[in-house]
Order: structure tokens, then C-alpha cells, then sequence
DNA sequence: TTGGGTCCTG
DNA sequence: CAGGACCCAA
């Protein structure tokens, strides 16, 4: 399967369905084994994702930002090149706009959750990832293109 | 029972 | 990332 190109949809995509993925490899004969790597694939994904997120929210507080509001991420910063290093080594595609959205509202739950205290009890991420699956975007149609990754290069 | 998901390992 | 334990909804 596409590892690489996998990488790439996780930047509209962070939920998306078994059904939904399969329409974008076109070219994989999809079973019961394939399927469950690739949607584990997201899964690893969303893990990388959200420690990271974590990470920089408790940063944010430790250098005393006081509202989530004031979180924002530019483009040249270190969770960027974090980020793009993962998803994105090779620079293959432009970050869309969205994702840099999510990336933020992402940011901004775990401030607030972890700013309020919520971060002791049980299950607190449970509702970031809630909200968080709301924002996937519809992956761009080139990403059907049977020869995507000859494209890349 | 399955198919997803998360969490924790290796 | 892959595996496996474990949870939850369909």
C-alpha cells in the first residue's frame, strides 16, 4: 500500500471512513487485511498527531499563555516542521490552509482542557477527539489519479 | 460478532 | 509503524 500518500490525505482527513479510503487507492485490492492497515495507518496517525498537539498545548501554558484564543501557529513554527517532517518529509504537497485551522482548534481544546484542570480525570481526551473528528475536509479528487505519487516527484 | 478506535509496547 | 489487549457501537 502507499505509505507516503497515506501521510499526505491525513492533512484533510483524520477520521475518514474504510469506504472513503478506498475510493482514493483505486488501484489496491482491497480485503479484509489491507483494509485494517490502512485504517490502522490513520490511527498511528492520529497518535503522532495528538501527543504532539498535547505537547505544544502544555508548553503554551508553561510559558504562561493565558487564553486559548492567543494560540496561534505561523507557519515557520517548530510544530510545523514537526509536523511536515511526518506527514510531509519530502515537501511533497503545500500544507493546505485547513489543516493549519485544525491543527490550531486542536491546540486551543487542549489548552482549555488541560488550562481547566480536565486533564486528571478519566477519559479527557475523549471529547477533543469529538470535536476534532467534525473538521476532517473532503480529500482533493487528484488523489484518485492513478499515477498520484509519479506526480509527486 | 464485527469493525473501528484508543492505549501501550516493541 | 505493527501487534495485541480492550472498549464500544452496530
Amino acid at each position: 500500500m502507499h505509505l507516503r500518500k497515506a501521510k499526505l490525505m491525513f492533512f484533510w482527513v483524520r477520521y475518514p471512513s474504510s469506504a472513503v479510503l478506498k475510493m482514493y487507492f483505486p488501484d489496491i485490492k482491497f480485503n479484509k487485511n489491507n483494509t485494517a492497515q490502512l485504517v490502522k495507518w490513520f490511527s498511528n496517525f492520529r497518535e503522532f498527531y495528538y501527543i504532539q498537539m498535547e505537547k505544544y498545548a502544555r508548553q503554551a501554558i508553561s510559558e504562561g499563555l493565558k487564553a486559548a484564543d492567543d494560540l496561534h501557529v505561523a507557519g515557520d513554527s517548530e510544530l510545523y516542521r514537526v509536523l511536515n517532517l511526518h506527514y510531509n518529509r519530502n515537501n511533497h504537497i503545500e500544507v493546505p490552509p485547513n489543516f493549519r485551522y485544525v491543527v490550531e482548534q486542536t491546540l486551543r481544546e487542549f489548552f482549555r482542557a488541560i488550562q481547566g484542570g480536565k486533564d486528571t480525570e478519566q477519559s479527557w481526551k475523549k471529547s477533543i477527539y469529538k470535536v476534532i473528528s467534525r473538521l476532517d475536509d473532503p480529500v482533493p479528487e487528484y488523489f484518485k489519479s492513478p499515477n498520484f505519487l509519479e506526480q509527486l516527484e
